[in-house]
DNA sequence: CGCGCATTTGAGGGCACTCAAGAGTAGTGG
DNA sequence: CCACTACTCTTGAGTGCCCTCAAATGCGCG
């Protein structure tokens, strides 16, 4: 149930940050045709849920989103969250159903483009293709980041997860030291497999540590990204199964 | 240092779990054209090390590899085996140089498909160019299953791995229930996130649980794929975490 | 205000870890 | 063929990280 509304890339702010700044002047006009704009999505409300037919990405503009799966006991296990500027469902760009769901943290707005768009667009765009192809072997290395990240203590993920978050802030132009959490602890421990008591209490323990300030989901890294903080990170509470 | 020498893949006895079988008949020669067989490689011989030019995919015809990280503490860290019929080298299609060490377990035979002769064949024939992106998103399933399993119980995880080589070998026509584990406990453990001791410990539980049969790197399972045995992995060795 | 939800903090327990040592296996060369 | 070496695998004892259970506090919202 899309609508198409103010759909225009040209005038987008995150046009530089998307798919759409790849395009030659002659393709952005078919671009942006192909893209819409749906409605904004209320805090907890689906952009889509298993068993949905899947036919599009979807680009985040504002907000947050979580996509996450249910195990069998309706436990949640988040696969990632997406901030502004990021592309959900490559994941199921060769699946007619969604096997996730996606979940709206704040009030979100995102673009869509269907799948088949994008096959358009890549029939007559190399440059376009190789983009695709790359944004594909990106995803493989987010999840491999992210099966490194389990391998590491609870302390280390949750400051690498901070880092990560920082860094994705920043790209959009964001303040990478000061920002607010879309999610809660407990979505942070279901996407670094780790209890909320975990996180909550890692959390103070960084504070104390002083590479943090937190208050609620206010957080402002103290010089967490540098060499010297990383060696904190591995020394004062090393990493676990490090032989 | 490739060489050619029997390269017809009309000739080849796994052409039909290829990418090589869904290619049309007029296409094939193009592909076989394109595809170079290397020289056998030995026991701990390396296919690539990281920093390597990565310009090909490589399909395991015999043999199996170790596809591995070193860390920060020089430590293996293992993103998969390569068993017969498996494509190596998705995740540096877009990087010049590999990330990786790919390491032969045993006497290995690999092909090698240079990354052109996929721009080739792709552009030739959409139904490549969408087995291709298939295949990537098939990767991308492969790493999400690896995170779901490190959530699970060393139990768990030990039993989940041992039920994949089953079902990777039964897919090549070998024996789904006795087989030669290609690879050392450690490998194990640096791929499932846990130490030798724990793998080797576990594997003696489970054989005392009556699922498996193992001697050495001799194993048969024993109904280990069952509604029954899953229920058992569940509650007489409850996975960690499930609230 | 009162309800529900998120977060924090404490007490105690279990799984996988570390350290350590012994048994089994493969490969090499005299 | 066997001694020697190196490596893999196994098993035991003890520890610690993160878990579970429990309860208190904070916070947003109708």
């Amino acid at each position: 149930m899309s609508i198409r509304f103010n759909n225009s890339c040209q005038q987008c702010v995150r046009a530089s940050l998307c798919l759409y700044s790849t395009l030659a002047e002659n393709e952005k006009g078919i671009f942006d045709e192909q893209i819409m704009q749906r409605r904004p999505l209320q805090r907890n409300q689906f952009l889509f849920s298993v068993g949905d037919n899947s036919s599009s990405l979807f680009i985040v503009k504002s907000g947050a989103l979580k996509v996450f799966e249910l195990n069998e006991f309706g436990n949640e296990l988040v696969w990632g969250f997406y901030l502004p500027g990021e592309i959900v469902g490559f994941d199921t760009i060769s699946t007619t159903r969604h096997a996730n769901f996606a979940k709206a943290l704040a009030t979100t707005v995102v673009c869509e483009i269907p799948y088949a768009s994008l096959e358009i667009l890549a029939e007559n765009s190399r440059k376009f293709q190789r983009q695709l192809i790359q944004t594909f072997s990106r995803e493989i290395s987010v999840e491999r980041r992210l099966r490194r990240l389990l391998s590491e203590s609870a302390y280390v993920r949750i400051c690498q997860f901070l880092i990560d978050v920082s860094r994705r802030n920043g790209k959009q132009g964001m303040s990478a030291t000061r920002f607010t959490l879309p999610m809660s602890r407990a979505d942070i421990g279901a996407y670094l497999d780790l209890r909320v008591e975990t996180v909550s209490r890692v959390l103070t323990q960084i504070q104390n540590d002083g590479l943090l300030k937190v208050c609620g989901r206010e957080v402002s890294l103290i010089n967490m990204d540098q060499p010297a903080s990383r060696e904190l990170m591995a020394t004062v509470k090393p990493a676990f199964k490090v032989a």
